[in-house]
DNA sequence: TATGAATGAGAATTCATTCAT
DNA sequence: GATGAATGAATTCTCATTCAT
């Protein structure tokens, strides 16, 4: 607390931009770019409409900024499924756990997928950036493991084009949750959930016959 | 082209809600509610705004008068899948390639399912309606078969309540469609796309050790 | 009952024009001139505003016209003040009477009042017609009256020149009407009130000393 | 003129508010509410419509503001009364004289009792404001000085109910001048005309009969 | 005559942005 | 840097008026 209170001015205002961007990033989810006033962000960091202008040109760019800010968490997922190792199938399991933490469980990256199917047509680089970031390297991952996987002749042979269909269960629990939010109760128990998901993807539905 | 010509007033005034529903569609889809117009709306009818007004009493009226109009095709598939016979696998089947074609193929489903992501917050009952009349029905009935082919031997022991597995590699591909529309070649081919979905969903990934 | 069935349709046109006024005259008596939509004068006939407009040019017209329909009643009172007899105080107080009647009872006179203070500047001559109409022989008749009194000894001498004393209870009794409605209790009982109103005229506040 | 120039951010801020309800006064009672535009007040104070927006909500809490603003001046009036001596009569004769310098002749107050009579249907508690603050202190005042005059001996008996009629000719001719203006030279000499209103309160219109 | 769909000229209100202090 | 008064362009919504039927 007492280091709360000896911020200096110019700390203060160090402090400044990043206190713009999250009030922008709460504001901007919860009403969209075009109604999200300038105004609304100031008032939640506590300054007027004026001092928002004076680090960011327009709300646009202050919109851009935002995003780039809270985009780069992924990186250090990204970065974290180099280092795995066990079988192709534990490595698999491990990533998919990490992918369900960033994409499910933090709420950051859900709002920002939810602002990049919003506001895709308004900043068409947005999408670029997202996809070139975010979802190119984790499908180029997955679909690297599955060719590891089907060479080492633990997984079956089948396209490795559609991995999609292998993290869908992640990317459409997020997108559930981002609609239905905490008014219905859809947000599952992560382990129940993973182990009826790895299941499921590994054995799939029919019973094998011996 | 005579035809045209011969539109009374009367056929014309039959004909204005439906034109300007539709307007409201691509105008709301393409820019969100907030940041529409009522004038581009009125313009690509070819009226002006006040005739928008005759019509609707305000634009938030407007809006959920679309989503009303548009929301009626899903109940075809809901009846024709009470029609379906053959085995549990092949009802699956079949029900999953309806789902395609209304989800992932249907452009208004999809883009419908883009204003529940944005503008949910605005329109807190069109997130209820939409869960009432699509997803609660679909989850049903896709638990509705797990029990049947697992109480019929066909399917493996597994839990009902995670159902949303099976469907989600077909939300994940719409809205992939969603963010990337026609700028990423994404867009799979819906008869590779199936049989890859199926096989994973029915064999699962792993070789069988007889 | 009959007659008002047997009504042709012809005689339904004919009575047109006195509905659409009398309509206008609860409406613009209620909101103003410019408060008052066309539109809500035709609902309270029961007809189009369209309707309305076949038989009054413009919105102003319109106004104008129900200001002349309503104005005609004073004639009445007017020429009943020539046919009086009796001493000066006797004929006095008839009129007054007549005037309380005219001007505090009737609701016509009491909004066409409110009209005249509140539209005056948008409709000027309006002002004018009513000062020749209403204003001016009411006052010519009481200065008659005053001046026939003092030259045959009933009433003391004094400037003619005040006339509007002598009737101002009268209208400030309608103006306070006007002004609390039927929201304050404020509206007297004729009789006590002419009573108290023709003994101060008369005799004043103050005691006689012999 | 110098003095204009000088002034500072702060300054004018301090100002605008006044300017603003001077220039709402001015137009309100031109045009009345509707007939108002809010863009007229800015011009008048030679600002954008926006601004006007910058110190009031909307434009009836502008009206209302402004009302509340200009109804301040009966306060000292009915302060000055309670400072009164001499006869009851002296003080009568006093205080209507001061009722005409506020009612008659400030210009302010008798538009104000325009706007009450024209806008009393949109805003009721205008009226209710304007009975409790100007109306019933005043016929108080009247009646306690009427009751006061009985008891003494010096006026005769009567009943205090009807003491409007004592103020009548005040009203009156503010009523008159509200509605003729300076378009008809009815607005009277003060001295006259309240050495003849006098006359006629005090001692009635018949000549007394020793 | 009567209708009511359509118009278009406003009018209230909002808000991103500027700028003097 | 920070303020917040002021701007002005944009946007929703209204309504008198027109006119084809």
């Amino acid at each position: 607390m007492s280091a709360q209170k000896k911020l200096t001015r110019a700390e203060q205002k160090a402090l400044r931009p990043a206190q713009i961007l999250d009030a922008a990033f709460e504001e901007f989810v919860r009403n969209g770019f075009t109604a999200t006033r300038v105004e609304d962000i100031a008032d939640r960091v506590g300054v007027t409409k004026g001092t928002v202008y004076v680090y960011f040109e327009t709300k646009e760019q202050l919109f851009e900024a935002m995003i780039s800010h809270f985009s780069v968490a992924f990186h250090e997922l990204l970065d974290n499924t180099d280092r795995l190792d066990g079988s192709v199938t534990d490595r698999l399991k491990a990533i998919l756990g990490l992918l369900y933490d960033q994409i499910v469980e933090d709420r950051i990256t859900r709002e920002l997928l939810r602002l990049v199917i919003s506001e895709g047509h308004r900043f068409p680089d947005l999408i670029d950036r997202h996809h070139d970031q975010f979802i190119a390297p984790i499908i180029a991952k997955i679909e690297d493991l599955m060719r590891e996987g089907m060479s080492s002749g633990e997984f079956r042979q089948m396209p490795v084009e559609f991995s999609d269909i292998v993290v869908a269960p992640i990317l459409t629990t997020t997108i559930l949750r981002l609609i239905f939010d905490d008014r219905r109760a859809r947000t599952p128990n992560k382990d129940a959930f993973m182990r009826a998901y790895f299941d499921l993807l590994l054995n799939g539905l029919l019973v094998r016959r011996s």
